[in-house]
DNA sequence: CACCTCTCGATTGTCTAGCAAGTACACCGA
DNA sequence: TCGGTGTACTTGCTAGACAATCGAGAGGTG
């Protein structure tokens, strides 16, 4: 029996709304009125107010008391946390990964997708890229660190949909760094893989915080020793 | 200005249920209606759902669709999952503190009431520990490490409440250990420091493992080098 | 006696309607 | 121009209700 999932109805418009901030739709500083969700979904206030709390749970809505929701507008320093944050949980990971040797097969194929993504735009990477990362995560069979991971990979992808279009990305070297990713760990090198995964996502901070205006960072956080 | 805390009747409700079932007051698979919740603290329903929502989150209470809430029944694997994350999560930060041998007054000072606490029920250990953990979690100053490490702190506490009260901690040389923890911080010996911890607190997951019936780790998950 | 089915109670999901409380902003007077 | 006031908008919470769904027990069948 396939197990089918049912979605609730919270859920659903949560899920839309997620979608529509990530593809840009919603600027950031819109607001979002839990009125507004609810006339353009058709369903009561109340519903609209629980997706209106997941997504502030998210990181993609930001709320005060009394006042209305507005998309999340991301500054350097907030690009620069998020994506130290994801390096750490991800250098961990490796490591973990490594000492078994393990194969990630999920994570070998949405690399094999972003290969394929030729002349594909920047913005069709984010979804397999996402994925291969995430598999990597998954991988550890750990639901807490799933967990967090996932509550960090919205945030993510949001800073990449902020800088999409630009030919920032080029995807046979994003590929080519993955492949090579996956063959330390399952050669049992955790160390160079966590070194390699640091300087890859620490390159796409430094190139998503240029591109925001920011300052590059001073601080050179990347390998510990 | 004191800049005063208002706390919704939501998060009030929220915050007294976490603390009753952390004291042990509920225990693990009471059922908790959403209808029981709104009666005795006299709120209407959807206030009850709400708190319901938010202590499903914090992973205190677990839920299907359109089953009554219960809270959680930790098995030794949940322990060790739990453990094993946060410990993933405070090695990273204390070799970054040791970076620049950061100083945590704030953890000194939780650390200071654990070792003053010479025959305090061990039930009083728990909160200063938290305190002292979360101390240098937050010195990170990364909002979202923070908050990944917040989400498990609520699971930790209950791992710890199920066995308080049956002597397996002794604060004295919890207090020593710590202390050594921050020295090798200020002293800048990151690696030192994540090994140190890393025995700390692997020691006290197995000795929780043991003390809910579940077999000794096989795997020996301490230093990945 | 064992097993399957079906109905029923309990519980949650969602809605309508509405009042209270708080915030932001424009307006008005000094 | 500046400061206080008022109003509109929005959220917090309540009350009551109906539909959808799940679990368990009653009842029938082999």
């Amino acid at each position: 029996m396939p197990r089918l999932q049912v979605v609730s109805v919270v859920d659903a418009i949560a899920d839309d709304l997620r979608a529509r901030i990530l593809r840009g739709e919603l600027e950031p500083g819109t607001a979002l009125t839990e009125a507004d969700i609810a006339s353009t979904y058709e369903v009561a206030r109340p519903t609209g107010k629980a997706a209106t709390e997941q997504l502030v749970r998210d990181g993609l809505l930001v709320r005060g008391n009394h006042r209305s929701a507005r998309v999340v507008e991301l500054g350097p320093d907030d690009v620069r946390d998020i994506y130290r944050t994801r390096a750490h949980l991800e250098r961990e990971v490796l490591r973990r990964l490594a000492r078994e040797r393990t194969d990630v097969p999920a994570a070998r194929a949405a690399n094999a997708e972003i290969a394929a993504l030729v002349d594909g735009s920047t913005l069709d990477v984010v979804a397999p890229d996402m994925r291969f990362h995430t598999a990597l995560v998954d991988a550890l069979g750990s639901p807490r660190t799933t967990r967090m991971y996932r509550s960090l990979v919205t945030e993510v992808t949001l800073c990449m949909a902020r800088v999409q279009g630009r030919g920032l990305l080029d995807n046979a070297s994003i590929a080519r760094e993955h492949a090579l990713i996956l063959d330390l760990v399952t050669a049992g090198d955790g160390d160079g893989a966590a070194a390699l995964l640091d300087e890859h996502v620490g390159r796409a901070r430094e190139r998503l915080v240029r591109a925001l205006g920011g300052t590059p960072g001073p601080e050179a956080d990347l390998p510990p020793r």
